[in-house]
DNA sequence: GGGATTTAATGCGAAATGGTACAAAAAAAG
DNA sequence: CTTTTTTTGTACCATTTCGCATTAAATCCC
């Protein structure tokens, strides 16, 4: 989903599966790799404070390259953000296949992200789309329109999160289910934020703990 | 408390109050409407994205009288926040002191904060410390802790309000106030994330009915 | 008016930035 | 071995950026 794939028609050597036999002189460099390494810088620095060439030196590849693999810097953004949504869909996937009760749910859905959130060599790093929106970066449309797209899906998984728990008896059917999905994803916001800024992960999880017997208590 | 004083001490002149006989040229700009400006620069773009170009032009004020009169780009940065700061300070203390019950005080704390975010001639913009934090100026251990206690003054503001309720009889003692205060922190960030990506103001504020009425609700 | 003082305005310069041209290199295909 | 194809690596360009040095202007004090 990630790469490409080039229909391996009828395969003949098994080696990878990953290696059609390319034709002029080999890649230095994994495209696959490259992208993760720029996501890290873009998520360190945001759009506008990353240059090419601190993305040419942390992904070995020179700036021609870089330019020839993934287009200019406007394209190799998206495809970084792109690749940010794949690696946190397959945990969100994971998380709702599980069958716990919406309490459990919930606070696998806030840990995962935190996960994701203090992921940082030196520090923690936040959630992407909430540092793209902060950024520079919200003045093109088409980008703008992706982050209003992200927080629209996590609404919706919130969503399902909590009909999911009405159905099987874990909530009552009174619970205003829109407004408890977009009180989930401000408490998003609100860790990616802080844990950006260094408040300590333990306070975080400590203030979470609370949080979901707040959203969970079963009100009118 | 924006800007100098000079001991007016025995002023003979009843002028404005405001100009106490400066020697050399007189300047050409206001520093005050100065620093708005370049305040309303930074909030549109963020740090690394304002150039001092930007911020010249839209001064008035050519890069060496922007450089001596605030000193190089982030320290006029600190001082756009500082002022950021100081006029959103005025509108809470007003809403402090209105003799109102909890939920129509959250409601205008929250109505002010989509006034401030929602300003900006062409998009909204958000919150100045939210966008800070999600920029690369967070590198600047100087500046993360001024967004760290900008955060935790907007917790203990929440947390006033929620303790006068309970002393007011208008919220049960047994509520969580930390865990509440924290909580519409985050339905904070999640205005300023969600106002700056183009949601229309309509939107948020349904969401703040519902949200204000389910923070209030007596529960344990 | 003359000097002192503060600011404005012009412009320089070194470095960084995004982007590209072009030749050398490495592999497969013939 | 030669050609073709694809990528690499060096070098380059135009522009932008931050910062500062220097000169010109405007005002106050004597």
């Amino acid at each position: 989903m990630v790469q490409k794939k080039k229909k391996p028609v009828v395969v003949a050597k098994p080696e990878v599966a990953t290696e059609p036999k390319r034709r002029g002189r080999p890649r230095a460099y994994e495209p696959d790799v490259a992208i993760g390494q720029a996501l890290a810088l873009f998520r360190k620095g945001g759009y506008a404070a990353t240059s090419l060439d601190d993305l040419s030196e942390v992904t070995g590849m020179n700036r021609p390259s870089l330019y020839g693999a993934f287009g200019d810097k406007r394209a190799l953004y998206i495809k970084s953000y792109q690749r940010y949504r794949d690696d946190y869909t397959v945990r969100v996937i994971a998380i709702f296949k599980a069958d716990i009760d919406v309490r459990e749910r919930l606070r696998r859905f806030f840990d995962a992200a935190l996960d994701i959130y203090t992921t940082g060599d030196t520090a923690p790093r936040g959630c992407f789309a909430v540092m793209t929106v902060a950024s520079d970066a919200i003045a093109d449309p088409e980008i703008g329109a992706m982050m209003r797209e992200n927080f629209v899906e996590l609404d919706d998984a919130f969503g399902w999160c909590f009909k999911t728990a009405v159905a099987r008896g874990e909530l009552p059917e009174t619970i205003d289910v829109p407004t408890l999905s977009q009180m989930a994803s401000a408490i998003l916001n609100m860790l990616s934020i802080r844990s950006r800024a260094g408040v300590p992960r333990v306070e975080l999880e400590a203030f979470l703990q609370k949080a979901v017997g707040l959203l969970c208590r079963s009100s009118a």
